[in-house]
DNA sequence: CATGAATGAGGTTTCATTCAT
DNA sequence: AATGAATGAAACCTCATTCAT
């Protein structure tokens, strides 16, 4: 399978993008209206994307991955504290604006399509390197679970974006949590 | 407007339950499916429910006014604290097994009906008043507003029910955020 | 399953006859010219055949069930050589007019529903009653075997159809076949 | 009109071949597929055929040139009765296995194409001159006339297809309907 | 010339809603 | 009042055909 022509390929990320804007705003828009964004005929969008399933699973994989490619930067850092408290910020911050990734987050368990569960299980396994590392800094207390921590970010996620937070109501809902996270319960 | 008759009132009570079933289940269900669990005929729903908005919306409403009364109840309890934690803990469980409830949560905001608003607006009104009374009893930390609270109550359900989370997991979710919230953070 | 409400069953009468005509005269119509031969939506059709492959099955089974019924009439005939021959002869002069029926004889071996099945079996065991009998009686030589006797049907039915012939042409066509179905060969 | 280029004239018989294959098989297929099994970009399939029916035709054309072939160097042969009956049974043999055959013997009657109607007529004429000369030689009874005797080609190309004949059976339809062709018609 | 991407028209099927019984 | 049949708009998807490389 050679690479696509350069204008198919442009055409792929237009509607790719077109997809993602859609999408986020109303999950279930047509196909139709993908199109009508993304400026190309509803052929096209077949084209590329066979299936509407297989658009929705390329609009959540392409998420996924960029959110597993911020984790494993993030990783890198050297304040573990920081990158992880930093890296569920960004996400809850930027899921405000963007319901879709949130649909994609709690998607991520529920989906078929094997290119997403993949991407769904690099995008987990990133958080968690980042979660692992922060608790074994310190920064985080032990006795925290990959599962209910997973599951705040993707609840934060959705209620900051589902209530409409403002910006400063979001960051006090985040600062509550941290404090529970960090709380030296027993540990 | 006078009182529907008997046989009518029982329909539009199974259609209402009928219709909880089905949509918490899987929220694009068709009309039909709901006439046919209720065991009416089709134009039976649209007797009692003008359009399928209107249906929705009395679902929603229903579960609305029911946490309404949930929370209403509560408030009335000597332990404020037990109170709130014990509503939160049950919205939280519940959802996890009603999708429903958490996508009427968070519709709860974006909805046009003005029966959903206002039992929206009163459950929201009944869930402060737990915090209120939580926080005057020293609970819950002053500093927690209600729409970052409030965010957290929806946010937990979606969280809990999208990550498929156990009822362990669960538990240990909710203990993180009630650390946070309890946290004598004084400033 | 009770019996469908009187206009509903004048209405799948009048899109079987529809279709009927469609598909006989061009195999590959679309659903919504039977539709508009009906003159009913074409939602319409698809409550009483929700798909098409019923539709035309639908079509077929009701084909091959009125051959088998005159078949089944005829091998009450005492002339059991009239009976057979008057068969043969009436259902290749109709295929002239009626492309579809011959469709549906070949068909009736390649398609996959229960009730088309049962249909073209039932017309086969009664197409091969009428030979059985007229076989006794000695109207029909005896080394002549169902299945050929049966594609000659077919076939006959085909190629009057297919090359436009004439009345007479056929007449002369079946002449010549029922002398070599009658011929004391020899060997 | 010069003639193709050597690589043109190699890709037009490519996509002819596989056009035969692809529509032998079902006759309803795509052109993309035509253009897979040829293994050229479906634009070339176009370039070559700039419509689909023109494909249709040119499949349909060369088919009928060959039988027409076979029958005008058969017409050459001695025993005029033998050259009657060999190509009636090799047409209808190699239909059994190859369905478009038979269609294309009865679609010959029906197509619009200049080509292709030529070719047919050219068919028919060569059949028609074994037919005669068959019918001089005495092989074949006098009082059959061409259209009848074609329709029976036709037609038992179709039946033994149409309903699955095995070998044997095909030989012994055959033998029937040319016991019919030879008797010497007295009545 | 050859290619594969793009396209719009059209086909099948579903669904909220209205009509006739 | 209750039913189930009827409806058209719209959704997904395919295909013959044209355009740009």
């Amino acid at each position: 399978m050679r690479p696509l022509r350069a204008d198919a390929r442009d055409n792929r990320a237009r509607i790719l993008a077109a997809a993602e804007d859609v999408f986020g705003q109303s999950p279930n828009a047509s196909t139709d209206e993908v199109a009508k964004l993304a400026e190309v005929g509803i052929a096209t969008v077949f084209r590329h994307f066979p299936t509407k399933v297989e658009l929705l699973e390329a609009v959540l994989t392409d998420r996924l991955e960029r959110l597993r490619d911020r984790a494993a930067d993030l990783s890198r850092d050297d304040d573990a504290g920081a990158a992880f408290f930093g890296f569920f910020t960004q996400v809850v911050s930027e899921s405000a604006s963007k319901l879709a990734i949130a649909e994609a987050l709690s998607a991520a368990g529920t989906v078929a399509g094997e290119a997403a569960k993949q991407a769904g299980a690099g995008m987990r396994e990133a958080f968690g390197v980042l979660l692992d590392r922060a608790q074994q800094a310190g920064a985080v207390r032990r006795d925290a679970g990959f599962p209910e921590v997973y599951a705040l970010l993707v609840g934060c996620s959705r209620g900051a974006t589902a209530t409409g937070l403002t910006p400063e109501a979001r960051g006090r809902m985040l600062g509550l949590v941290y404090d529970g996270l960090r709380t030296g319960s027993t540990s």
